[in-house]
DNA sequence: CATGTAATACCCCGATTGGGGTATTTTTTA
DNA sequence: TAAAAAATACCCCAATCGGGGTATTACATG
């Protein structure tokens, strides 16, 4: 049966519909969503195919952690976050939970353990829309490890109204197309060219495009078989690849790999 | 065949001799040794099991990283150094190469990957030498990716010696001992009691005993084998007693381990 | 004394990694 | 076009890890 909204909620929802094209609609947004659920930080990201992220609001409760964190994830980190990575959106976008997207060793990867768990979050929902201009909305909302994951009740009540949500997402962001930045994208590097050039830059090998793109993969979380999965190719075959970069490199093991990049992430 | 030293040398070691009790001794030992081989770092440090190293004297080849990585060391992760953790040191001192010493998974252990490597060292050479006073002197000297590592030769020439370095090492700590020393000797907590009390403040988890000592040691660097062998009991139970660790910390992986301990240390 | 905790040792299993090899097909490049 | 490089797929193996179980012994604490 669907959430119930009291009286209050859909004045609050009707004011952030009103204002998701003026510069109040992230005040509205809040607003509206911390009356239906409890949050430690709510961002919205627009993620640019060619360049870094634009941060266009966000709230984080008091920690100076966060904020650290905010600028590592800004200055490059994004590039391992699967919400950034994620590539299978559809045209209306739709609201995930970082455990269903994230790859199967995210958890235990260098990413998750020097980076993300810093932050001291425990659970992440994204909302993802794709924009006319080929740039991806996104609404992040966390809680911290203290507040507990999000409840089955919260997720209901988010999952059911993420079309609206979604659109008054998209809505504001058009909005904000027009009008003029303060804030310059930064150029982007992907990060498969990062690899690349990093590996032949500074390490003097080159790794071939395959190699390349496992070499990503793994330092997204993935273990063999879901790299393999995700390039179409067989198990072994992304096994090969990755024997070959780390003899390439002369490392031998995952987070040897992620200690040479973590720098220039 | 001894090393030859030539008229050159026999003075300088002379010199070295001659002010192993004064506070020249740093400058005549690096002069020393500078003739003799190749390196980028040159400490001496004081062990003091009952407290933090202290520093006595240092010579960095200019880096911001190794100033950083230094005031880190000192800050606590010298408890995960091998040097300060060998603990079969006989009477006369030894003098040892960090590959020799360190603990079987030592270098694709987090303590390495996280904070050694950045200091951008290849190659260390320790000597040892236990003091009176039931610390023990370090002279410690490391070589940078660039320089390579330590030849075969220099080796040699170190190793032949090392007992007349040892003992000028041993005069000059007795003699600074009897200095007034301008920096104060940090108290200590050794590294089961950080991981005792942090267990149990942190965590709200009470570690036994044995708990602990195997969480130190998986810390270091070593495997279940490793730490088995170290506590003289068997590879399964050390295995078991790992079990238990993870399962009271609610955690699953070596990884989760350091990152839950690597602030505190 | 009895109970419980800690420590010990051994058994089983599956998953993953890292490293070795061979062989075929596709693509690039000289 | 011929040779080289890249990508593919499959084989083998040993080591480690994480997780499950059973059972005995030692020791302290009530």
């Amino acid at each position: 049966m669907p959430e119930k909204l009291s009286q209050r909620d859909v004045v609050r929802l009707r004011k952030a519909m009103a204002n998701s094209q003026n510069d109040s609609f992230f005040k509205h947004l809040k607003n509206l969503l911390r009356a239906k659920l409890r949050f430690d930080t709510l961002l919205i990201l627009q993620f640019n195919p060619n360049g870094a992220p634009r941060f266009l609001d966000g709230w984080l409760r008091r920690t100076a952690m966060l904020q650290v964190a905010m600028e590592q994830y800004l200055m490059g980190a994004y590039r391992l976050d699967p919400f950034y990575q994620f590539d299978t959106l559809n045209e209306g976008g739709a609201m995930y939970r970082l455990s269903e997207i994230a790859p199967d060793r995210f958890f235990t990867s260098e990413y998750y353990l020097q980076y993300y768990r810093q932050t001291k979050l425990c659970d992440e929902i994204g909302l993802l829309i794709p924009l006319p201009s080929g740039d991806i909305a996104h609404i992040s909302i966390s809680r911290r490890e203290e507040t507990r994951p999000f409840r089955r009740k919260e997720l209901q009540c988010l999952r059911h109204y993420s079309p609206i949500l979604l659109e008054m997402l998209k809505a504001h962001c058009i909005y904000r197309a027009t009008q003029p930045s303060p804030i310059a994208t930064l150029p982007a590097r992907h990060l498969s060219q990062i690899i690349q050039t990093e590996a032949a830059e500074t390490l003097g090998v080159k790794l071939t495009k395959r190699e390349t793109q496992i070499a990503g993969l793994v330092l997204q979380g993935h273990s063999n078989a879901s790299a393999a999965l995700k390039l179409g190719m067989a198990y072994e075959t992304a096994k090969v690849h990755r024997r070959n970069i780390y003899r390439k490199l002369s490392i031998s093991s995952q987070q040897e790999l992620f200690s040479l990049f973590k720098e220039v992430l």
